[in-house]
DNA sequence: CAGTATCCAATAAGATACTG
DNA sequence: CAGTATCTTATTGGATACTG
């Protein structure tokens, strides 16, 4: 679905046709991986490509390529390369993708909170 | 992706196995329509089936009835049948459903902002 | 009115192999 | 190391018809 909305909403705002404003922020962090990977580069250091990918266990290769790609389509991830070799690229939260922090931080409270609910009525 | 992420999610805390807050609260409110229809609901009374529909002019019959069921699965929307005839619906928002609407405001907020920029620098 | 069921097209995700 | 490309399967979404 997260492509989907995506293209949609780029398409409306494309157009002029705002109106869907909670919807451009759903279709930022939406997406499998998404949000875990802000919050991780949301940690204060940036990350490396095969670091990420050792954080994040069972995502695969192409995932990570693709989730990191849109994020930066998005204006949220920032890519660093370094001339080295072997080659060194380093991602990170732009400033827009750093403001998007509070609201996962929301996500998170919210979730341990149900989480507890959940497990006090099984 | 919305519905594997729930399967997935579902699984993980009947497991015991937590450390998927966020994720938790994604998979509750991804789904291209779930925030609009949580939105709607939110507004203060409560919503028939085929007012949401016209609400909500692009969505199909079965997507609206696929959404709305979720969203109860997930405990954040509660249906009221009343013993009427022609047979009367009516949809509102849970505690829990309602403790998710000031996330939803803030990403309103945000993506406000956001579209706010991106037409700034167009 | 308020849905469900079915069938089909579009999308997304995984595995694997390959490149600068 | 840091990716992209391709091929295949799984999942989703839309159209339409049907039910209590």
């Amino acid at each position: 679905m997260a492509e989907i909305l995506r293209k949609e909403i780029r398409e409306k705002i494309e157009k002029g046709d705002f109106n869907c404003e909670k919807e451009l922020t759903l279709s930022v962090i939406s997406g499998k991986w998404k949000i875990v990977i802000i919050w991780y580069l949301g940690q204060g250091h940036p990350y490396r490509f095969n670091e990420l990918q050792k954080s994040l266990p069972k995502i695969t290769h192409k995932m990570l390529s693709n989730q990191l790609k849109e994020l930066m389509e998005d204006g949220i991830v920032h890519r660093e390369v370094f001339p080295e070799v072997p080659p060194r690229v380093e991602y990170s939260l732009t400033p827009v993708g750093k403001s998007l922090l509070p609201i996962i931080v929301m996500m998170y409270d919210w979730g341990k909170k149900r989480i507890e609910d959940l497990k006090r009525h099984i």
